[in-house]
DNA sequence: AGCGGGACCTGTGGGC
DNA sequence: TGCCCACAGGTCCCGC
């Protein structure tokens, strides 16, 4: 579900609530939801969050010791998060009662010495609760692998990672290539540059390239305006859905006319994924 | 290197 | 109404 405007929205809307809280206990409801490589839950005991950030589909909350309290060792420096396809994260009153698909409980002291609970619900459990230290986060492949941020991407630094025969679209949708995409934003932009999502990657010429780029930097900010894009389970820390999916051109449109030039949008398979696109716009 | 397929899961919507 | 199948904002792994 969440790509990087969902999840940018959901730290945005949940940074109000839990900066500056210490962690006290936590229950684990689901062991797989926990990454294998992370530390124990309980080692967030005491834990100040500093500061509540996202750096590609992942939400990451940064850690401080909180003074005089002799933390548990070793010592997390962040908590981090990845929704996948339904994860859900927002606040609850103190000893708020856990719901059928909820996954992670941890109670949270605020500066006031007032608690509250902070969820996680999955509802198809792909989601995946991360507590690491620099160490940790280096030993995952994943995150150690991850491209860049394609909101602070130049042109040129764009151009050097389309390499590669393969489809257009698998490479947008290769976490290592770029950070944050996913199957709707990918569609879109593809869409609003006019380029075909089969073509080979390297076959992009400049200015091409420079047209992808910037309908990915645009169509990733109208998201994040609009809150983001909820197709079913899809909600921020309010539990709010976006509003970008009324913006769509092409994502779930395979079949239906092309709002530019009335020709019916095709559905194909790219790397396993649903892509529609316009035969008629798209080269 | 890059593909297709399947796995991991639960829920929903469409077709019959 | 009810059953069965396809499909879903993601990633990983295997075999070819």
């Amino acid at each position: 579900m969440p790509e990087l405007p969902e999840v940018e929205t959901v730290a945005r809307t949940l940074a109000p609530y839990v900066q500056d809280c210490v962690f006290e206990d936590s229950t684990l409801l689901r062991s797989s939801t926990l990454h294998p490589l992370s530390l124990p839950l309980k080692s967030l005991a005491g834990q100040r969050i500093s500061a509540l950030r996202r750096r590609a589909k992942l939400l990451v909350f940064d850690l401080v010791p909180l003074q005089g309290n002799e933390p548990i060792k070793p010592i997390p420096s962040c908590l981090v998060i990845h929704l996948r396809m339904t994860g859900r994260i927002f606040t609850a009153k103190a000893n708020a009662e856990s719901g059928q698909h909820t996954r992670c409980i941890w109670n949270l002291r605020k500066p006031d010495q007032s608690s509250f609970q902070l969820f996680f619900d999955d509802t198809r459990t792909f989601g995946k609760v991360f507590v690491a230290n620099k160490e940790l986060l280096s030993a995952w492949k994943f995150w150690r692998e991850l491209g860049p941020e394609p909101l602070e991407l130049n042109l040129g630094a764009f151009l050097a990672r389309l390499r590669g025969k393969r489809a257009l679209k698998a490479s947008l949708l290769d976490q290592k290539v770029l950070a944050g995409i996913g199957n709707i934003y990918a569609d879109e932009a593809l869409f609003r540059s006019g380029i075909n999502p089969q073509r080979p990657t390297d076959s992009l010429e400049e200015k091409e390239a420079e047209a992808l780029l910037k309908a990915i930097k645009d169509v990733l900010n109208m998201a994040i305006l609009k809150k983001g894009s909820s197709i079913r389970d899809y909600r921020d820390a309010d539990g709010k859905a976006g509003n970008f999916q009324k913006s769509f051109f092409v994502y779930g449109r395979g079949g239906e006319k092309c709002r530019k030039c009335g020709t019916i949008l095709e559905k194909i398979r790219i790397g396993g994924r649903s892509t529609v696109f316009c035969p008629q716009c798209q080269h």
